[in-house]
DNA sequence: TTTGATGCAAATCATTTGCATGGGT
DNA sequence: ACCCATGCAAATGATTTGCATCAAA
């Protein structure tokens, strides 16, 4: 039951296509910048190599509505979504803080990371 | 163009399938405790029913996965998520603190909310 | 050569929507 | 009576999967 990892071309392109992003792009987002490289990539390859990069924690997860948006783990950052434009934009609250509350040790529950979002209007929306 | 509101037997009924929940049901989980109560309710009518209660928000939103679950809207807190079963325990962290970062107000964005979310093992799958 | 990765299309899953009808107000 | 809400089923959108073939190792 070996992990065995192929380095294909495929997987290249799709780490270089989110590698530096900071838009938060779609997994379609994704496919539609990777397709300028290689139009005939397909939309399920994009989404294995998502995977892929997920597992090795390369990438990062965040759900919006039911779309899966990706993000490049570099430091640890939190989120403020704007409720009218749906944006995302990375903020640093306390980003070195390690949040385990006591009456959760004491009751068993290993805390490993935790994800905060802030919600409200961003600039070019509250004014 | 104004909000009517009517109280057919299924908003109720649908309510009072949330009202006390602790458990984040998902909309499936919902029609089947109403259909308990009402055998012919909608799948639809569910979905359409929670919508209208999050409008009202009186039920709040969390979305797992691809998944949506509800959450009657008591006293503010968040949320556990155990990696490994996937149960979200509701947990209170400095419930009454807002957060409201200075580098945001400053930049224009007004903050209304927040969501924190710790990650880990719970008890029963961590010994 | 071996076998994991790909491209394609069909399948899945949660959710939404169009439409004729029913039921609050 | 008016017209919003419902039930039903079909549609949608994001993601996953089966399978024959391709290409890393």
């Amino acid at each position: 039951m070996k992990e065995t990892r192929r380095h294909t071309r495929q997987l290249k392109v799709v780490w270089d296509a989110v590698k530096d992003e900071t838009s938060h792009p779609t997994a379609d987002q994704i496919y539609e910048k990777v397709r300028a490289t290689m139009p005939n990539i397909s939309l399920g390859t994009v989404y294995r190599n998502l995977q892929k990069l997920v597992g090795e924690k390369k990438l990062k997860v965040m759900t919006l509505g039911r779309t899966q948006h990706f993000d490049p783990m570099v430091d640890r950052h939190d989120h403020f979504i704007c409720e009218r434009c749906n944006r995302v934009y990375d903020i640093f609250v306390n980003s070195r803080k390690k949040i385990r509350p006591p009456f959760l040790s004491r009751r068993g529950f290993k805390v490993t990371s935790h994800q905060l979002a802030l919600y409200g209007l961003c600039k070019s929306c509250a004014e």
